[in-house]
DNA sequence: TGAATGACTTCGG
DNA sequence: CCCGAAGCCATTC
């Protein structure tokens, strides 16, 4: 660790941003952040910090909308409950109505 | 130093 | 449209 956190600091950052109740992809986190090729690293950040409270990392899935992630938290079903929580629906860890609750950093930030 | 490993994505058949 | 293979790249062994 050192200088180079500095593009986990801003996967973090737009994680930060992820409206309640909307999600998006590790892919979109990437080309947000000038890296497209990256998007696994997006995934290893996440799973560096997901401990801080702050960072909504159940916000963020694959570039279709499902879960894949979830056995990176705590118990079998914690990262769908969070969710479902929030009102998003998921069945068979796919979410629901993906298109209405994707949020693209992309779009919605410029 | 080199091979293996993923919370991914894209491309070809 | 579905499936398998390949590309990617920081980190770990």
């Amino acid at each position: 660790m050192g200088k180079s956190d500095n593009f986990f600091s801003q996967v973090h950052e737009v994680a930060k941003l992820i409206p309640y109740g909307r999600v998006t992809s590790y892919g979109a986190i990437a080309t947000y952040l000038s890296a497209p090729r990256s998007a696994r690293m997006v995934g290893w950040a996440m799973n560096n910090t997901n401990q801080n409270p702050d960072i909504p990392a159940h916000r963020v899935v694959n570039r279709v909308g499902l879960l894949t992630g979830k056995h990176h938290f705590d118990g079998t079903n914690l990262m769908q409950q969070l969710l479902e929580s929030e009102g998003v629906e998921i069945k068979d860890l796919q979410i629901q109505n993906f298109e209405k609750v994707f949020w693209d950093p992309r779009i919605e930030l410029e």
